[in-house]
Formats: C-alpha cells, structure tokens, sequence
RNA sequence: UGGGGCGUCGUCAAGCGGUAAGACACAGGAUUUUGGUUCCUGCAUUCGGAGGUUCGAAUCCUCCCGCCCCAGCCA
C-alpha cells in the first residue's frame, strides 16, 4: 500500500492551481510574485502573502519573483528595498535571479500606453485633480464624460509626448484609459494611467516626469513577467475588472488576479499608519521594536522563521474577514523552541537563600540536562554553594492552598540540586520585606532524588549567588490590552489601549555562568520561566542582555487567578 | 439607498447534494526533577435567518439580516 504524501490542507488557491493544472490553463507553470511597495517594513501580514506566493512555487515546482511595485517616486525609498529583502530572506525564501521592479518597465509601461492611444482606448486629460474627482460622480450618481475625452488620437499622442518630454507642470494633466464614466465600479470611469510627477525615483533618478499608476504598471508587469496567478488582498477585488480591461485591450498574455483575505492579528495593529504613529510618536524604539508585529520586530523579538512560517500556514488562506489569535502566534514559536532551546537557569527577581548546614566553602557541580526533549543535547555543569538565589515568586510566607513552592517548614526540591526546607524568614526590620531565607538541606538528595523515596511536590530554578553572573533581562508582553484595539464605529484612539506593561526592564537578574559565552541571537529556555534571545545590539560578553520571547504556559497562574474569583 | 465581497465552534478553517475534518483556545484526567513537554478525554444534532427544491441540503433556489471594501493624479 502506497501512503499518500503528507498533504497540505487545502484552500481556495491550491484548488484554482490544482483546476488550471488540470485543464493545462497555462502549460502546467505556476508563476507567483511578492509585489511590495518600497515604502516601509514588513509586517506578519506580508509574511502571510510571501510564504503564500513562495510557498506555492515550491510546492508546485513554479517560480516566484521579487518585484518591487516602484511606481511612486514619491514615497519609495531604497533603504526599504534593502530592508525588505532581508525580510523575505530571514523567511527563507530565494527569488534566485528573480528580483524585479516595475521601474524596469518603465519604457515598455510607456510603449503600451501609446498603443492605447492609439486605439483610442486612451486620451489627456486637462482637467483638474479636483475636477477629475467631481466628474467621476459618486458611488450612486454615475460620472460624466470629461469634456477632453473626444481629443483626437494624434493629439493624443502629441500631447502624451509632451508629457514625457517635461513641458507640462506637475498635475496640469493626466492620461486616462477611455472606459465608461457610467460605470458603477469607481475604478471603470476613465482611470488615471499616467501623472506627471517630478521627483527623484530610487532607480531612474530624474529620468521620467510622468509615472505609471498601479491599475496600469501592475497587470502588465505581471504580464510581462508571465506570472500565472496574480495573488492580492482583498481590497483589489474591484480593481480587477481594470486588470483585466488593459491586458484584454492590448492582446497581451493575461495571468488572472486571485484575493484573499488579509491577516489581522489581536492584541496588535497591522496597517502601516498606525505602525508608524507608534514609532513616530515613540509609543515603540522603532520599526523593530521586539513588541511591533513587523517582520524586523519579530526577528528582534527571537522568533525564529521556521515559527512564523509555521504560523502562517496554519492560519490558511480564505477570503472572509478575520482576526487570529496571538496566542497561536505564541503556540507556534513555543512549539519549535521546546524541541531546539537549550534550557538554562536564570533568577529574575532573585532573593537570597543561605543553606545554613551546607559547608562555607564548598562548591559543587552538579550536572544539568540541556533539553529533555532531545537527549542529543547533551548536559552541563552548574555550579551549587553555600549561597543561592531563587526566584521571590517562588517564596510565599502564607502559602495559598495549592501552592507547593517554598515556604516556612516546607521542602521543596532545587532543581538538579537537593531538597532544601525554609528554617527562617529574614526581614527587613524597616519595611518588613523578606530579604532572606535561611534553609537546611538533606546531603542524601543530591541531584535531586530523595534515598527514602520522600517525594517533594515543587521543583525551583536557582543560581549560585558567587557563580551567577548578573543580566538584563526585558520583559516584553502583547502591546495592547485589546483584542481588538481598532473598534469600526468607534473614534476612541487605538493607542489608549496600549499595554502599559508592554515592556518591563529588569536589571538585577542572575543567570547561571554557562551563559557566559551566551552570543547574539542565541535562544534559550529559561526553566519555568520562558523563552529568551540575547538581543542583538545590547549584549555584552559576562553582561548579557536578553529579550523574553514568550512565556511558558504557566497552569499555576490561571490556578491562582480562578482562586481568587 | 450604486457596485463588489463575505457569513460553518470563543478564534482560524476544511467541506463543493449523501448526513459537520483539523488546529489554537478552553475544561477535565494521566505521566513529569520545568505547575513546561507529552498523552488521553470533552468541546457545532448543526453551518447568519426564514421559506423552497430533493429520498437526502452547510452545499441548489428565493427572500431577508449582518459585516467588510470602493468616490487618491496611493499601492
């Protein structure tokens, strides 16, 4: 019996591959494109459409271009084409020779645009921005014919020449393809093609007055580029029509525009305004902040790529509006750093614990598993004495009902240590605070195995106080306190729900010496705490700085809350 | 009230006329030197609503309701 291969779950755009290739729709090539407007940073939302499009090449064995949708001088910039193809490369994906910009097309955009002059499918327009909007009607009273739209072809095509050539001043006038100003779809009534625009373009420098619009460039840039299927959002839906009208128009080879439903995430904001009132505003340190939910930001966060790949093929690909839950965003990256974190010890808001019957001077190593999910990883030596931190969450002077932590009279186990039992609490005499606890503990459980088979309920992380090197460890949670901090129908600012507790800076933590050789980008488990990056800029050698990436699953936590309710 | 879409579990999402997959979340339980992991178990008699067609409907038809997008010389 043949086993069927480890399929991907379906959706709509692998049944419309699967269709074509079938009917052999276009010689059995897949040809996708990411197409990104250099004018920003990528956020999860384009990892959802880049692991989309490259995914789909892949699987089907097609191609999957680069393109840069460079039409608007204006707001583009280098910087981001650089920005963004780290991004799609961090994803792990490879455009091989494939990287292309619509800027390349420039002179072939300009050719075509001709030719539909020529057919008369196109003419100059001399009216205003403003007037153009008020002829284009509403969107229940049709539009009217612009009263320059009955030019003649050779005037036409004079004047579009002129165009290019410079003679006419910014925004005096505009090529618009000749449809149907009736039109109930907004995007038919004479559309604009062309505007002319003086600004210096990232790649053609000053060589163009005029630039193509997207409804123009982006069909024929994809035609050229023989893409098979066109993927975007949504919102393109209605553009369509408009795809379709200029490759029809000029007998080109036609791919066909699929949408799907962008993603939105909770707790979090995705649109490129918001995301840059955040920085602008200094809400975040910048595009990159660990709590943004840009690419750049989720790969400073500790994220790895195979996690948010993971993610985004979980979530499928359908056309209804949606909104993910962060917290399969968090399952994903938990999930792979389980099997490939080494686990480590590290105390982040220590408290002092001195075992009153273990020796002044001695200190022992005590051998420490580096992942119990993958025996491969080997083990390590942890350093034990006389003096130790423990985390003061761990310590509870009125232990609740199921907590089995520490606490005065109790035994708890160091993890790979020994039992230890709280003797005494020592206080501040000032304040009260405990700042110290004097324990005892039982030389027969060394390694932490009781010789009597006592069991102890709790297992604690601890350090070494005189081995422990000290950290910085910040603490970054979800950077709103709503699900959904973007209400329709709503003028409360999105930014009154932000997270005051987004990021929590911790200065005084301890982690175990072995972190000492901890290098950037390097993730680790912190035992019962969490998963942790050394973060990239900050991060000094015996100084290391880290970056919570996410918590563990903490059962005690919603214990305690359902307690208390 | 013009046009285009979309409505299946708390959240995603399969399903394409043969009697509701899966994942996350959630709730129980087992195992555990991480209250982690893992493993069991439970979680939509019902698919926005109402009619209709059919032996049979989430799937087809009709009407209704709700949500999203469109009036840039942005993409």
């Amino acid at each position: 019996m043949i086993t069927k291969e480890p399929s991907l779950p379906p959706n709509f755009i692998r049944n419309i591959i699967e269709e074509d290739l079938k009917t052999n729709k276009y010689e059995g090539r897949v040809a996708t494109r990411f197409p990104p407007e250099p004018n920003g940073y990528l956020h999860i939302g384009h990892a959802k459409s880049i692991c989309l499009n490259f995914g789909l090449a892949v699987e089907y064995e097609g191609t999957c271009n680069l393109r840069f949708d460079d039409t608007n001088p204006s707001k583009e910039e280098s910087e981001y084409v650089q920005s963004i193809q780290n991004d799609v490369r961090w994803l792990g994906f490879d455009w091989k020779d494939r990287l292309f910009y619509a800027s390349d097309y420039f002179e072939q955009l300009y050719a075509y645009a001709v030719q539909l002059i020529q057919i008369d499918k196109a003419y100059v327009d001399d009216l205003s921005a403003e007037e153009i909007r008020e002829y284009r009607g509403t969107m229940t009273q049709q539009g009217k014919n612009s009263p320059y739209r009955t030019r003649s072809v050779d005037e036409n095509l004079d004047l579009f020449r002129r165009m290019r050539e410079g003679e006419f001043e910014n925004g005096s006038r505009v090529l618009r393809a000749k449809i149907d100003m009736a039109s109930p779809n907004l995007n038919m009534r004479d559309p604009v093609m062309y505007r002319i625009l003086r600004s210096i373009h990232h790649r053609t420098d000053d060589r163009w007055c005029i630039y193509p619009m997207y409804d123009f460039a982006h069909c024929i840039s994809d035609s050229i580029e023989g893409i098979t299927h066109s993927i975007c959002t949504l919102e393109f839906e209605d553009h369509r029509p408009l795809y379709d009208w200029f490759l029809d128009e000029l007998k080109v080879y036609h791919p066909q525009q699929i949408e799907f439903a962008r993603l939105n995430l909770s707790y979090t904001v995705m649109s490129k305004r918001k995301l840059r009132e955040l920085v602008e505003q200094g809400y975040v340190a910048g595009w990159d902040d660990p709590r943004m939910p840009t690419i750049s930001g989720i790969r400073k966060r500790g994220y790895t790529p195979e996690s948010v790949r993971n993610f985004c093929e979980r979530i499928g690909v359908a056309r209804r509006d949606s909104m993910v839950d962060m917290a399969l965003l968090e399952y994903c990256i938990r999930e792979d750093l389980n099997l490939r974190a080494p686990r480590v010890m590290a105390v982040l808001h220590p408290l002092k614990v001195v075992i009153e019957n273990y020796p002044e001077d001695r200190v022992e190593e005590l051998e420490a598993v580096n992942n119990p999910e993958d025996p491969g990883m080997g083990s390590r030596k942890v350093p034990f004495s006389r003096v130790i931190y423990i985390e003061r969450e761990d310590f509870r002077e009125d232990a609740p009902k199921k907590f089995y932590r520490l606490a005065p009279g109790c035994e708890v186990r160091l993890r790979y240590g020994y039992y230890i039992k709280c003797e005494k609490v020592v206080k501040d005499e000032q304040t009260g605070e405990v700042i110290e606890l004097r324990c005892s503990y039982d030389p027969e459980t060394r390694g932490g195995w009781a010789a009597d088979g006592r069991k102890v309920k709790g297992t604690l992380h601890w350090v070494s106080a005189a081995h422990s090197i000290p950290a910085q460890v910040r603490l970054y949670d979800r950077l709103f306190v709503k699900a959904n901090p973007v209400e329709e129908k709503s003028d409360v600012d999105f930014k009154s729900y932000i997270n005051p507790n987004s990021l929590e800076i911790l200065e005084s933590c301890r982690v175990e010496p072995s972190l000492n050789n901890a290098t950037s980008g390097n993730r680790y488990q912190f035992e019962r705490l969490g998963y942790f990056c050394v973060d990239s800029m900050d991060s000094r050698k015996g100084q290391p700085v880290f970056n919570r990436i996410v918590t563990l699953r903490d059962t005690w936590a919603k214990i305690e809350q359902k307690e208390k309710m």
